[in-house]
DNA sequence: AAAATATGTTAGGCTTCCCTAACATATTTA
DNA sequence: TAAATATGTTAGGGAAGCCTAACATATTTT
């Protein structure tokens, strides 16, 4: 089964591995406090990642994870990481936007393109210039709605 | 009414847009076909943006832009090009790909993250490195498992 | 240990965005 | 112009991912 892991089934394993931190026990109110989400659509989330072979769990017990859970936790980990980076270090975007925006683009952006950002900020010669006028870029942005193509 | 348009209506303008190409007429069954959705779905999605000011369309006519939904469609269409402008230039993605992330991207990235890429382009000097090795960085990006935060 | 509180589950419901099937209208072709 | 085809609509349904309300179990406090 080759199952594509959903934003939200990420996003799930993304929190898990966080609330984890290496040891720590996973509880249905964590996971429900760090999503925003009620306990009882984290119950059914979790249960679905169950059917999937990605996290275990007893009755009243805590989340862990699968080798195959956890691994693909790292991932998606790895692959926010890189873009937070990416736009932080690269775009010079404030951390909290770029934090938010890694959270979403994590989902659906490509291997080839996380592999460039990889591959930019390992070569590590893009000068961290002051002009990048992000301000004045913003503003003018959406301001000649006339251009073409 | 500060209405956050979906990324489902966000395709759907950009779909619109495209098609008319200025001035084309624009049928239901084209947009169907632009989406690879039934014509039953675009009728129904129709019937919301019309709700939503942004397009108008009597029985069995084309659909047209409101002047809103003509702004917001060249917004969503500026933004797709500036995204896949970056990749492509910058972090040297093959613009098949380029495309299909900015068609995910586009609907989900800040402002402020678009203003960076904008500025960067903009800035020019951004060499065109062969030593962007892409293939490389795709093989090892998600090997190494076990490293930290 | 009984009461209070925290945690987890179950059932039923809602919205979004897609679907199929059946039907209605418009256009083209023979 | 009648038949065939293309186009558009309507009704009903389904999966995903959330919700509330009610209930069950566990843990903590008195």
């Amino acid at each position: 089964m080759v199952t594509t892991l959903t934003p939200s089934t990420q996003d799930y394993l993304e929190v898990i591995l966080q609330l984890s931190n290496g040891d720590r026990a996973v509880r249905i109110t964590d996971i429900a406090k760090s999503l925003n989400i009620t306990k009882a659509s984290a119950t059914q989330a979790i249960d679905i990642l169950i059917d999937e072979g990605l996290v275990l769990k007893e009755k009243y017990g805590p989340v862990t994870f699968t080798g195959k859970g956890e691994l693909e936790a790292t991932k998606v980990k790895k692959t926010h990481k890189i873009i937070r980076e990416f736009l932080t270090k690269v775009l010079q975007v404030d951390l909290e936007i770029a934090d938010k925006d890694a959270c979403l683009i994590e989902h659906v952006i490509s291997p080839q393109s996380i592999a460039g950002m990889v591959a930019f900020l390992e070569k590590g010669n893009y000068e961290i210039s002051d002009d990048l006028n992000l301000q004045k870029a913003l503003v003018l942005l959406y301001s000649d709605q006339e251009d073409k193509q």
